[in-house]
DNA sequence: TCAGACTAGTTTGAAAAACAAACTAATATA
DNA sequence: TATATTAGTTTGTTTTTCAAACTAGTCTGA
């Protein structure tokens, strides 16, 4: 049975991480480490608008780092996890972990 | 890192279970199999508009089965958990475990 | 027996989040 | 010079979440 422990790690889950889109975002750049803005929104499949405000969302919270480029006069945007933002996903795994052992009946 | 079918095993997360205040109702019914409305309201620590209308979502989806009866003249909300629930929870937990052993870099 | 308070919910309305369409700005191409 | 393309951002709609207000019935005591 889950004890109040259990369920007191559900209530204290990271919004930031836990929506599924931007769940997507992070595991993707955990493996890579740094995507560009067309690669990221191909691979995760969200509307450049979509992929726009919810990397808006993870840099306000500080998890990636934005950095706008020019290659060959095209504007290049690179994103890459922070360091905070690799805390927060692995505190995350650790939560949800211990969620899904909870959740065994 | 992630494979094409990690970050599809995200898309195909269930939401109706994946939202944190659904996740702590099941969680809890996963353990007692059967509770009350006003225990369950104190145990996940939702106001009573809110778990009547999360438990609403989870009756629509079919993961929960609610009866009211009547208890010496007051009526009493009891919440017991569907097979289909308890499927939808075991399908969660293999993704979500998918997606943490993906999430690793 | 009638007023006030309590129990057990539901309904409704506001706030926040997610999403997609429309817009911006710059370059490349015919 | 018009047209298309790339790379995003902004804006507006839809959906979800949450909490305040409402409903319906019971109990308690003056």
């Amino acid at each position: 049975m889950p004890t109040d422990k259990g369920l007191e790690t559900i209530a204290d889950i990271d919004r930031v991480v836990h929506s599924p889109a931007r769940l997507m975002i992070l595991a993707y750049l955990a493996a890579v480490d740094s995507a560009d803005f067309i690669f990221l929104m191909n691979q995760v499949g969200l509307t450049r608008g979509n992929l726009s405000s919810h990397l808006n969302t993870l840099e306000e919270a500080g998890y990636v780092d934005i950095q706008k480029e020019f290659v060959d006069k095209v504007p290049r945007t690179l994103i890459r996890l922070t360091d905070k933002g690799r805390e927060a996903i692995q505190t995350y795994r650790e939560q949800m972990r211990t969620v899904i052992e909870d959740l065994l009946s």
